[in-house]
DNA sequence: CTGTATCCATTAGGATACTG
DNA sequence: CAGTATCCTAATGGATACAG
């Protein structure tokens, strides 16, 4: 009977037949999970900052991500009517409802890949 | 100083900046949680319903997937010199090790998007 | 049954130049 | 500074057919 029970993604209206595939539907994709982390490390960030922190990543890319998770209602654009532009992402409080995921993800990468958790921390 | 300490992967020798990076490399893909959590909740599973159960993957992806899994040392291929061929995946000791990920995984799937952990214990 | 091979369409992603 | 626009390659995915 639960097999028949499906969700609909707010973004993309996609149908779900496990809880984990809706997960990675809205945390998956390359670069979401590093976003997130990044966030959570340092609560509040601008884009060029975060483009550096992780490492490559094109601006398209990164701008696609972010506004992947805007929609879903993860990440908060704060825009300052500046010249020069600035503008500061940071978790929603829905946001901060996957760090146990981050965390978790983080925990196994630093304890069976061997590497601290210092990103963000960096001196 | 912590930032130039980088891991390599085993499979493809690729360095990483950030633990959690390093675990997308090994457990990130679209298949690859829904297989390692197939995997954990029903223990021993054939080719064949694996298949069944992700629902619309085509052989051509789980086959891959699996194989890189494999690599990584995750998962365990034992296959039975039968005909026709049976062939089992599991877990390994160290695939079990991401178990809390994927617990993590489904977990905020059923609280934040509605739906309950039933995949593989379905009637 | 457990795959591999092939072809094709779609999508994800990278590089870079450029704009308000 | 914070992105767009453009072009391009690589990866993904679907539909078979078929092999051992």
């Amino acid at each position: 009977m639960a097999i028949d029970k499906k969700h609909i993604n707010i973004r993309n209206n996609k149908e779900y037949h496990c809880p984990v595939e809706a997960t990675l539907d809205v945390i998956g994709g390359k670069w979401k999970p590093l976003i997130l982390w990044q966030l959570k490390e340092v609560d509040v960030i601008r884009y060029n900052k975060l483009q550096q922190n992780l490492h490559g990543v094109s601006p398209r890319m990164l701008t696609k991500q972010l506004r992947e998770l805007e929609e879903d209602g993860l990440v908060n654009r704060k825009m300052y009517p500046e010249i020069p532009p600035k503008v500061e992402y940071s978790l929603t409080e829905f946001g901060w409802t996957v760090a146990p995921i981050l965390e978790a993800l983080c925990d196994w990468g630093s304890e069976y890949l061997g590497r601290q958790c210092t990103l963000g921390q960096e001196e």
